[in-house]
Formats: structure tokens, sequence, C-alpha cells
DNA sequence: AGTAAATAATACCAAGAGGTGTCATTTATG
DNA sequence: CATAAATGACACCTCTTGGTATTATTTACT
């Protein structure tokens, strides 16, 4: 029941690597994020060993807790965030949702749809955390 | 895992109206769509009932099978029919999924993601079966 | 050293979407 | 009228996503 919406888990992570994207240097921990964030913090603790696997995050030092960015926040495109934790965004889908197109010739939908997908994914390429 | 998708529900009946729409004098059977429209037989049945209930199919007469457009293909927008599937289309989501804003100021995907949407919109709006 | 706190790993749980099976009813057709 | 086919209604099932609970491990701090 839902249209133009990411999955849960790829709005938390959008959410995070924002947050952290304000202040780069800090050395952040679950605690800072899940009430300023309105992410279950049992939740939240998963998603971020999630991140640090998909190395969006990592430990900054041998034995030192927390997390920070792996890389300049200004490299790290929505769109790479979105695609990391799963969302599969498609250069063109169908609009019907077929898997393959019945039809010999692209229907009516077929450019409209594509200007759409592309004006998003553009947006999500240029745009970073 | 899904970004620019409709529900399956909603990719339905998309689909089978806008096949209804192509000879929009026929009465339509549900072995009509199945084959055509990869739709699991069962699940097009129910479906077809669910249609017929928001008012977007109708049996034509009393006592005869089969299902008609309930109004004029030019007059049914594709909005209509993705709201009345149940996917629901907000005129401006969160990009991060938020649903009370924590920000006092538009954050900077704020007007971004609003283009978009608007685009999205209008051309559900502009489109018919 | 000893305790508290943060994290990792794993299993489990809940709800909803998508899909199937069954049976009863109703109409078409011979 | 009798039979086949289409439909409606309803129960049930399965899989994924989102979320919780538990336990163990590791580091910080006194
Ligand atoms: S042409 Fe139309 S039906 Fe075919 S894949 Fe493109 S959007 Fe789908
Ligand atoms: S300003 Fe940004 S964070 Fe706030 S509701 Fe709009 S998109 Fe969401």
């Amino acid at each position: 029941m839902s249209f133009m919406n990411f999955s849960k888990i790829t709005d938390y992570a959008l959410r995070i690597l924002s947050h952290i994207a304000k202040d780069s240097e800090k050395v952040y921990w679950a605690n800072d994020f899940c009430c300023k964030l309105d992410i279950p913090f049992r939740y939240l603790r998963k998603l971020l060993t999630i991140l640090s696997k998909v190395d969006l995050l990592y430990n900054p030092q041998e034995k030192v807790r927390g997390y920070q960015l792996s890389r300049n926040p200004n490299s790290i495109q929505f769109i790479y965030i979105v695609k990391a934790t799963g969302d599969d965004i498609i250069e063109q889908k169908c609009f019907f949702g077929y898997q393959q197109c019945p039809l010999n010739n692209p229907c009516g939908m077929y450019y409209k749809w594509k200007k759409i997908s592309k004006g998003l994914i553009s947006t999500l390429e240029s745009t970073n955390s």
C-alpha cells in the first residue's frame, strides 16, 4: 500500500548517514541516533552493523566503539545508500509491473514513465549525505 | 525491496482496465484476462470483484455475466485506479520517511522531492486507461 | 581488577501482501 | 429441465519486512 516510498531500512539509513554528515568528525554511538531519528533502538543497532558491513560506516579505530562515515560525506551519493540497503532502483521499470513486456512496441506510458524515472535517479545521484 | 513500484494489486488493476479500454464495447470474462495479462487466475477473480465494488467495473446488465468499464475510458485517469486499489499517493512525502518532520525548516531534499512528486502525480492525472 | 556500557550475533515474533482451495450460487446453453 | 461454466464468498496459506529478546563479548572507566 505504498508508492513513492523507500523501504523502512532505506529511510533509516538515509536518516543516519545524513545525520552523521552534519558533523562528520564526531564519533557516534547508537544512543546518539535513536531519539532524534525516530528509529527503534534494537532495530537501529542491527542496522548499524549492516551499514558497517556494506562499508558505509566503520569503527574509526581498532578497539574503539562508535561509528563514523567510512569516507568523505560529499562522496556518498544518496543513490548509493538506497542501493546498499536493498532498494532496487531499476533504470526503467514497466509502468504496469510486467517483468517481460508483452507488447511489440512501447505503450503509451513508456516515455512518460522513463522521464520520471530519469529525473528521480539523477536527483539521487546528484545529492549526497 | 522496492521503490518506484506500485503494489501488485495496483499493477494488475492497471493492466485490466487498460486492456478493457482497448475495446470498451466488448463484455469481458475473467478468462479473457488471465493469460494475456499475466495475473494468477484465482487472484484475478478476487480482484475483479474488488474492482466492481469500487465502481470501476460493473456487470453490464442484470443477469448477465462478465465485466465492462463503468464509464467512459477517457474519464478514468490512472491516478484514480491507483488510489482505488489502495496505493497512497501523497502529494508531498518526506524523503526520509518521517511522519512528522523533525526539522524547523525544509531540508535540502524538500524542493527536489516535491518536484519529482508533482511530475509523477500530474502524469497520473493526465493519462487515462 | 572489576563493573558498567556498547556492540555482535542469533533466534524469534507479528503483521500484511500476495496467492490458493473449496464450495455454493447463478446464468448460459443444449 | 439438466449440465457446464462463470462468479462470489470465505478460509487458509506463505513469504517478506519490520521489529524484539537474549546472550555473549569487548572496551571504558573507576
Ligand atoms: S512498453 Fe509499456 S507495457 Fe511494455 S514494458 Fe514498457 S511500460 Fe511496460
Ligand atoms: S523538510 Fe526534509 S525531513 Fe522535513 S519533512 Fe520535508 S523532506 Fe522530510
